[in-house]
DNA sequence: CACTGTTCGTGATAGCAATCACAGGTGTTA
DNA sequence: TAACACCTGTGATTGCTATCACGAACAGTG
């Protein structure tokens, strides 16, 4: 991407595993655009206690949140599988912004889906009691965008149980016991590090929301 | 506001109480601009229960996010005081926008504040587990805008234990013991409608995030 | 004032999930 | 292959809060 009179806005770099994009709470340099990858977006109290908010996918735009509005960074963005992604410091953001009309409005439109996970993320706490629920409606989300052989959704595990359980704001050991309970009623198996659904209707009727 | 060549983009009207400005799932028309009056985002689940999401104030401008991104509105607003409204439907708003960069950068960091506040709903809802800990929370943020007389900040109570059950995401009969608990323990005092903070460090503590 | 509907207070009970504890598994490094 | 760090499974226990059930307080209305 390149400003009018070839002003760059744009430095790419390649991250290893763990790396930290950036940290709740520090001031926003910019944003990150990333090209290839996986990064973790969460967010922890200082009781030690943390939720992942979502799991970024090559093409999401990090920390545009914060960068817009010139506030801290509202999470930590890690990656979990390394990958490459595009820095755009806030200076060069902002500029090109104003002198783009229609651009400024695509980054709205941006801001508005990163408002609509969040919103999905509320309904999800609030209004699903059950581990269990929350626990569907994540295997649910996962098989949305799964790759189906012999029909059934596969899906590659590449969380712990206990990120899944920061997912899902509940404890590793229940995570646990839930996998057992839904292995058992044939709601899924896993082979490796592969999770297969093996009967979405059924869950999709646990959540019935 | 009016756009060039005198084209009137918005239109006032005054709503009474319990109207609904708009409901979950509806396609967009445009935004709301609350000019006086208060108004109850929420959203439920099929099965009945609603979780409440914020108290709108005048300036606030509803509906914004669904808007921009042609989405349905994602939640139910209804005024809980009468008051009067500016309407924008969705053509003229991009329209404008499109042709003012600088304003849909304002659009945006609206946007931002929108996301930033859905945020802490989700960090209240996922890193508290206790009703005490919302509900000491919410009273901190009610207290935030407070009149202060004789040095205690006093908060006008105008929701239902119903509804601020419905904020903190627990049950009536839970605020109602919460309600008794935290006046046995000096932290609050009812006067009629009227609410008084007695120990804001107290509660302060009780969050700790 | 009697009537009706809503809101509020509070006891009793049951059930679910957090917590603690520990053993077995898996993978990585020297 | 031994050692270590991390992840996973599962039992036992406890505490908290949703739920049910009622009666009291209160406000609006004919």
């Amino acid at each position: 991407m390149r400003a009018p009179y070839g002003l760059k806005i744009k430095s790419t770099a390649v991250y290893p595993k763990s790396a930290m994009l950036f940290i709740e709470g520090q001031q926003p340099r910019g944003v990150f655009v990333l090209c290839t990858g996986k990064a973790k977006l969460s967010t922890s109290s200082s009781d030690g206690k943390t939720i992942i908010l979502k799991i970024s996918e090559p093409g999401d735009v990090l920390g545009l949140n914060a960068t817009i509005s010139n506030r801290p960074y509202e999470a930590t963005a890690e990656m979990v599988e390394p990958g490459q992604a595009n820095f755009i410091a806030r200076d060069a953001l902002l500029q090109f912004l104003r002198e783009h009309g229609e651009v400024a409005l695509r980054v709205a439109e941006q801001l508005s889906r990163n408002y609509y996970s969040a919103y999905e993320e509320i309904r999800t706490l609030g209004l699903s009691n059950s581990p269990s629920e929350k626990f569907a409606k994540l295997l649910l989300a996962w098989s949305g965008d799964a790759a189906h052989s012999a029909d059934l959704p596969h899906v590659k595990l590449t969380l712990t149980h206990e990120e899944i359980a920061e997912m899902i704001g509940t404890t590793r050991e229940t995570v646990s016991r839930l996998f057992s309970e839904f292995k058992k009623k044939q709601l899924l198996q896993v082979k490796g590090s592969t999770l297969i659904i093996r009967n979405k209707l059924a869950l999709e009727r646990m959540v019935h929301s």
